[in-house]
DNA sequence: TAGTGGTCTAGACCACAAT
DNA sequence: TTGTGGTCTAGACCACTAC
């Protein structure tokens, strides 16, 4: 067999059963004790193989009944091919938000395109769907260009939606960017989106808004890593 | 104070610190025996602290020296808005490659819309930059659409690259979807990978090259979700 | 009440790095 | 030699679940 300490050979066994398959969601794990007698290690060894699921959020352990199989049903976030200037119906989900000025962030600065320190508007919010949270999100936009119109506060604007409020006042949206990563939950993350204490990571997608090459909105996109899976299409020229 | 055990106030401490950005790759932690004296906790709670943090790959271990943070300098996969059929110049990486006939495995069967047990031509890649593996790939193609034709092995044709290889035998790629989730790494990603034993999960890109709604060719890109990051641009309409 | 996992202690031995 | 982390043991107490 594999060499190794022996709380990693046991976390080895079961992750390729789990991902291969092998052990569907939901299915409970041999109790502590018996896979104390099966490897032939002491109680504290099982626990640390089983932490390394937890901690990779392949299993959750609960108190009283025993260690379970993680259920991984995902979500799908189409990316559309062409941003519409008429956004496709949203999902049923609802939807909580608020809009403060603030002061751009060296690293939002950056993506704007102005100085830090300039002012923006700020804009949090969550997404909800049967009253879980689902997806949380930020987004800042240039006062430079929003300021005093009437499209100001994103959601209390009379249309919704970057391309629609920008094309109200102006601005013609031409260009999206999206830049994704995987990364642990930090705490805040793990607060709004009700996610467990271990085996929490998330996918951020960074997402700017480009008129004729000028940043006008960038957000970060929040989305619970396991529960998700990113649809993009592209047209072959 | 945070409530809740301990180690995972350890653990919440480090990770939002590590994260906003305030210890930086390579800052070495305290030693164990100092964080047992800073939270009053024994050593063995110390180190599920930090083992929380290996397996979430946000520090290193090393030992006789001390915990690491783990650096992160990510490469970035741009993906084309348009998938011309004259691809972009690669990369300056290796790439390892074999091929072999196969029977489509009930999974690939459906993603290509064949039967399971069709059979397929299966390459599997590595990539390597600097000697180290950043990238690894399975790809099938019905052999119904390739089987017998100059390109059927794809990394011993004169072109490469599906729209190209296709192209040379008169099938048009005219459209290509890619589905992205993020997961643990399985035992052969990590050997394949090279990937530490702790920490390790994977980007896994589905991809699909359809001609006429028909599938012509898919494929499993598998990337050290750590170390990448995902570009991807739209054209607003 | 019995069985389960969750947290924690005290201590042992080993491997490796720096000096 | 000293300090570091890596692995493992034996055992305690608690919280929760099921019966």
């Amino acid at each position: 067999m594999a060499d190794g300490p022996f709380y990693q050979r046991i976390a080895d066994d079961f992750r390729d059963q789990i991902l291969d398959g092998t052990l569907p969601g939901e299915t409970k794990l041999p109790s502590e004790k018996e896979l104390e007698q099966r490897y032939g290690v002491s109680r504290i060894v099982v626990k640390h193989a089983l932490d390394v699921l937890k901690a990779e959020g392949l299993v959750i352990g609960r108190q009283g009944k025993g260690v379970y199989i993680r259920k991984i049903d995902r979500l799908v976030r189409e990316s559309p091919t062409e941003y519409s200037r008429t956004p496709p119906p949203r999902p049923p989900t609802e939807r909580e938000y608020a809009s403060n000025r603030d002061e751009a962030r060296p690293a939002v600065a950056e993506r704007l395109g102005i100085a830090p320190g300039d002012p923006v508007m700020r804009t949090q919010y969550r997404y909800l769907a049967a009253g879980e949270p689902i997806q949380i999100a930020t987004s800042w936009e240039p006062l430079a260009i929003t300021g005093g119109t009437a499209v100001e506060r994103p959601e209390e604007s009379a249309v919704t939606g970057v391309t629609a409020r920008m094309e109200a006042i102006g601005v013609r949206v031409d260009r999206v960017g999206e830049a994704l990563t995987c990364r642990p939950a930090t705490n805040r993350e793990k607060g709004l989106l009700s996610l467990g204490s271990t085996g929490a990571y998330v996918v951020l997608i960074e997402r700017t808004h480009y008129a004729q090459d000028q940043p006008v909105e960038t957000c970060d996109l929040v989305y619970p890593g396991h529960r998700y899976e990113f649809r993009y299409a592209f047209t072959v020229t």
